[in-house]
DNA sequence: CAGTTGTTTTGAATGACTCAAAACAACTCG
DNA sequence: CGAGTTGTTTTGAGTCATTCAAAACAACTG
């Protein structure tokens, strides 16, 4: 089923990049594609309820390896830990609440990548180019309001 | 002198935010307004040049402060510890170099403002967009292709 | 100049993450 | 399919940036 699936598309992943296929790597990719933006601990503890005994230090060399291999985007908004999502491949952006820390992703900017050419780089060869929003996210701003 | 008006300014935009004028905090403001994105013990560092003694702790105080007041801005791009700048109202944004981590500002964006605004805020009420890019520094490039 | 309040210092603690060595599991090849 | 090699996970300890708390102290108020 749509389980077997998944496991299997991330066996071939894991396998293009190099990587050896073992049980914890598969479940950390199913932990993270089950929901977007973790931290290593939540991440951890997504694992752990169904491959016990799962270190939290093999969370992070697994993150790490993940992430180095392309399979796994890292983003660190200020004041959060790092948040691992799992990419695919178009460059989104990111919403954080300034009162909770929630995080969700925003498709795109309105008026397309030139806008994300700056005026003048300062002699910095320029490849990416990351945004992120700061705002109220909708729980927020109800405790507030109401 | 130059130096005797800037402390006289800090000093009122001390007072203006209601917080009390100590010698450190001066130092602090001129330390940071002298260069700009010093990391905590950078700014110490300086600090301590010309006010032997002070702790790092208390730096980390007024650093705080001072960002709370509004007198300074802190950015913390990943895989850095936060960064504060002498905040100039305008909202620029910054160049992150990945190989040396060296940052400088960026005045704003080619397609102004309407560029930042996220297509589907997914129910977050935004008030700001930041916007971080990543290169390599002239530095940097030289050492990598030289 | 004395009092009050806010600030700095000292000392310790936390959280997120990294390093290193030993135990172990995946893939390879005969 | 079984041994070897190499990469992975575990265990245990360490680091760095930052924060917490209480005591010593300095700025503003009157």
């Amino acid at each position: 089923m749509g389980t077997a699936t998944h496991r299997d598309e991330a066996e071939a992943h894991l396998r293009a990049a190099g990587l050896k296929v073992t049980v914890q790597r598969l479940a950390v990719l199913d932990a993270v594609a089950g929901a977007g933006h973790l931290d290593a601990d939540a991440v951890h503890a997504r694992v752990v309820r169904e491959l016990p005994g799962t270190s939290l230090q093999s969370v992070y060399n697994v993150l790490g390896a993940l992430t180095e291999a392309g399979l796994l985007r890292r983003i660190e908004p200020a004041g959060s830990a790092g948040l691992y999502e799992r990419r695919i491949g178009d460059n989104h952006h990111h919403v954080v609440c300034t009162r909770c820390h929630a995080v969700a992703d925003v498709d795109c900017v309105v008026g397309e990548p030139p806008c994300l050419v700056p005026s003048d780089t300062g002699g910095f060869a320029i490849h990416t180019a990351e945004v992120t929003f700061w705002g109220l996210c909708a729980d927020c701003q109800r405790e507030v309001t109401g």
